[in-house]
RNA sequence: GGGGGUGUAGCUCAAUUGGUUAGAGUGACGGCCUGUCACGCCGUAGGUUACGGGUUCGAGUCCCGCCACCCUCGCCA
């Protein structure tokens, strides 16, 4: 390359009228009039015209036509104003043009699959399949850009609070728990594998317990789970770990990370003819909302709520419906079950009667029996079918808990699941919100969602689970110790009787069997709970400290803070019942590290992709990232997963069968 | 793993009820053109209708299988 780059493309203006420059890029297009030919040069800040004139410069002008779409060149010439009538508006170099002197042919290029257009519209899969041209255009380009902006404004604003960004290995091991490792294996130990880690969670607790008091990393994590329009099977998160804080430090310091990154993305130049919401949003304004999970569950049946439809919110009818004259609800309101509906504010004839069956269909699905639709008529009586089923003062005491007027609709579902109530409601609210036009993507609803419970009740298995992860702090550690002795005390109470039966009869008590009317019962944590006088409400109204950061319904963070005591440590595994040895193999070396000197930790993880989505407008993680996997994981471009070498497997000690 | 959608020229799409030689736009290539800017005009080339079977006198179209991509449920923090 003989050519020296002066100044980029797209940074040429007025004000360099008269300047001789040199620029490279790609041939954009290339329009040929006979004895003139102008080339739109392309790079990375934009577009310039070189214009050519056969009788000024024959030789230049031939050299220019032989140039094609995507050839690289480098032109050197003087930057001259357009006359007015040849200025192009569209474009921000569009008042100068280049009067070329030099031009240099650096490199020839095959017609690409995909034009490099910046609305471009072809199957995805060419995109993938030929990323490098797909990331030519301008929208990729900035998106990457912006990207790379918010998490330098990220490190920008934690570096100045005194965090040191940490790495953590991307050899870990396999955790039984969660999403589906990858697994990589071991040369050095035929039979044996590391896993890529799902988060760096454990690690980052360990830097606390290490003393590096404030920890951060721009973190990629694998899981090998199914992928969905908004999931890959690597992303990234900024991973935040600090000691000695409790919940409101972690959320103070993302409370000046979130507004921090969507200034950046609003005060930086490159980004100015972009039309993503969040460059029309304004500052985000803090401190930033909190909602508690039972309100989030209450009004909106999930627990990441959009913001921008609140003014629809559920309203429960468990209560009124135990009474009720209508079977359906009565006895999903006794059984246990719940009962919810949505008031759709002067809907009652937008919904025709194909939509209302389709509506019905998706609940189906998520179970219900039914969804119960009803109109409320001018007279302001209700208009349904199954109106018949509610006597005269039940249908007004309806319309009173709903606060409806004449020409609302509201739809209904009772199941004696409460899962399948909220997920059927969730759903109704979302599509009634994007019909009301409420679900403005140049908006945005940011809250936080507090106050988790601690256990996730499966009823199936009378098992609790951990809701966040095992190792966040309960809201009160007192009570979980209690539960938890409650617990070992009825397991060693068992073990004696046990063993003290064994003394008499060793051959019956070797077949440990529940059905032995003289071996104590097998009862599950619940159960010997509720024999210990704790009720399933004390239990599942048990709170931790996590806390998510919701935006327009997206989760975007979300973290907690950790137990740094072995012993509340232990009493939470023994309530999700995590054994000692369970504990010991899989996460002895954190449970070794609370016992020396851990310090009161917590955290967040945010997900950068998910993030980048919300505030660019996009629906889909692979426009937010520099080379994505398709939906089925591969990578269309380099064409991976793919076989390895014999030799190479046997070096590993793996041999490859069919898949069962 | 289940369900749905898509697959025809390099790209975006069309092709009537199963019926002649599978068309158009765009791009590519060649020619003409002194102010274009998605330039315009003229011409040329370009097809294993994803792939494999089947039904039929005849299949892009119907049936079965299979692959890829996208969406979705399950799964997933």
């Amino acid at each position: 390359m003989n050519h020296k780059r002066t100044i980029r493309c797209g940074d040429l203006r007025k004000e360099h009228v008269g300047k001789t420059v040199t620029v490279c890029g790609w041939v954009d297009t290339k329009r040929e009039m006979g004895a003139l030919v102008f080339i739109d040069l392309r790079d990375v800040a934009g577009k310039v015209q070189l214009a050519f004139d056969v009788e000024k410069r024959p030789e230049l002008h031939a050299l220019a036509k032989a140039q094609h779409h995507e050839y690289v060149v480098a032109a050197t010439g003087t930057v001259r104003a357009r006359e007015s009538r040849n200025v192009n508006a569209r474009i921000s170099t569009g008042e100068i043009e280049i009067d070329v002197t030099e031009l240099e042919h650096l490199n020839s290029a095959k017609t690409p699959a995909i034009e490099v257009r910046d609305d471009l519209k072809c199957d995805p899969e060419l995109r993938l399949k030929h990323r490098f041209i797909d990331l030519r255009r301008k929208p990729m380009q900035r998106m990457l850009q912006a990207r790379a902006s918010v998490i330098r404004s990220m490190r920008k604003t934690l570096d100045g609070e005194q965090f040191t960004e940490i790495e953590t290995p991307i050899l870990y091991k396999r955790t039984p728990e969660g999403a589906r490792d990858f697994i990589v294996p071991s040369r050095a130990y035929p039979g044996q594998f590391y896993a890529l880690p799902q988060s760096p969670q454990l690690f980052k607790q360990l830097c606390m317990v290490a003393g590096m008091d404030r920890y951060y990393q721009i973190a990629r994590c694998f899981r090998d789970e199914d992928k969905r329009a908004d999931r890959q099977p690597e992303f990234t998160q900024l991973d935040v770990e600090m000691s000695f804080v409790g919940k409101e430090d972690v959320i103070a310091m993302m409370e000046r990370v979130v507004p921090g990154y969507v200034r950046a993305l609003q005060q930086d130049a490159t980004f100015k003819d972009c039309d993503w919401p969040v460059l029309k949003c304004g500052d985000i304004q803090t401190p930033i909302e909190r909602m508690t999970y039972e309100t989030a569950m209450r009004d909106y049946s999930i627990d990441r709520p959009d913001l921008r439809s609140r003014d629809l919110r559920l309203t429960e009818l468990t209560e009124w419906s135990k009474t009720c004259s209508f079977n359906a609800f009565k006895t999903a309101a006794t059984g246990g079950g719940l009962v919810k509906g949505l008031r759709c504010p002067g809907m009652a004839d937008k919904f025709s009667r194909g939509q209302i069956g389709n509506l019905e269909r998706d609940a189906k699905g998520m179970g219900a029996a039914g969804l119960a639709s009803l109109k409320v008529a001018a007279d302001g009586k209700i208009d349904a079918a199954i109106a018949k089923f509610f006597p005269e003062a039940e249908q007004k005491a309806l319309i009173a808990a709903f606060k409806a007027q004449p020409g609302d609709m509201i739809f209904i579902c009772a199941h004696a699941k409460e899962k399948v109530v909220h997920a059927v409601m969730h759903n109704l609210r979302t599509l009634v919100g994007h019909q009301l036009g409420l679900l403005d993507p140049n908006k945005f609803g940011l809250t936080w969602i507090v106050d988790f419970p601690l256990f996730e009740y499966k009823e199936e298995e009378e098992k609790l689970y951990a809701t966040h992860h095992p190792f966040t702090l309960p809201a009160d550690v007192a009570t979980v110790a209690k539960m938890a002795d409650a617990v070992r005390g009825w397991r060693s109470n068992m073990i004696a009787q046990v063993e003290k039966l064994k003394k008499h009869d060793p051959e019956e008590t070797a077949i440990a069997s529940r059905s032995s009317p003289r071996l104590p019962q097998v009862l599950s944590v619940i159960g010997i709970l509720k024999q210990a006088g704790f009720t399933l409400e004390q239990v599942l109204g048990l709170r931790n400290n996590q806390y998510d950061l919701v935006l327009n319904g997206t989760e975007i963070a979300g973290g907690s803070i950790r137990m740094h005591r072995t012993d509340w440590q232990e009493n939470l595994f023994e309530l999700v019942g995590i054994t000692k040895e369970e504990a010991e193999k899989k996460f002895g070396f954190l449970m070794n590290a609370l016992a020396h000197g851990a310090p009161p930790h917590g955290g967040i993880a945010m997900g950068i992709e998910r993030n980048l989505m919300c505030y660019m407008g996009l629906d889909n993680i692979q426009d937010v990232m520099a080379f994505p996997k398709s939906a089925t994981g591969r990578d269309l471009m380099i064409d991976t997963p793919n076989e390895v070498e014999p030799k190479l497997l046997k070096e590993l000690g793996i041999e490859i069968k069919p898949v069962a």
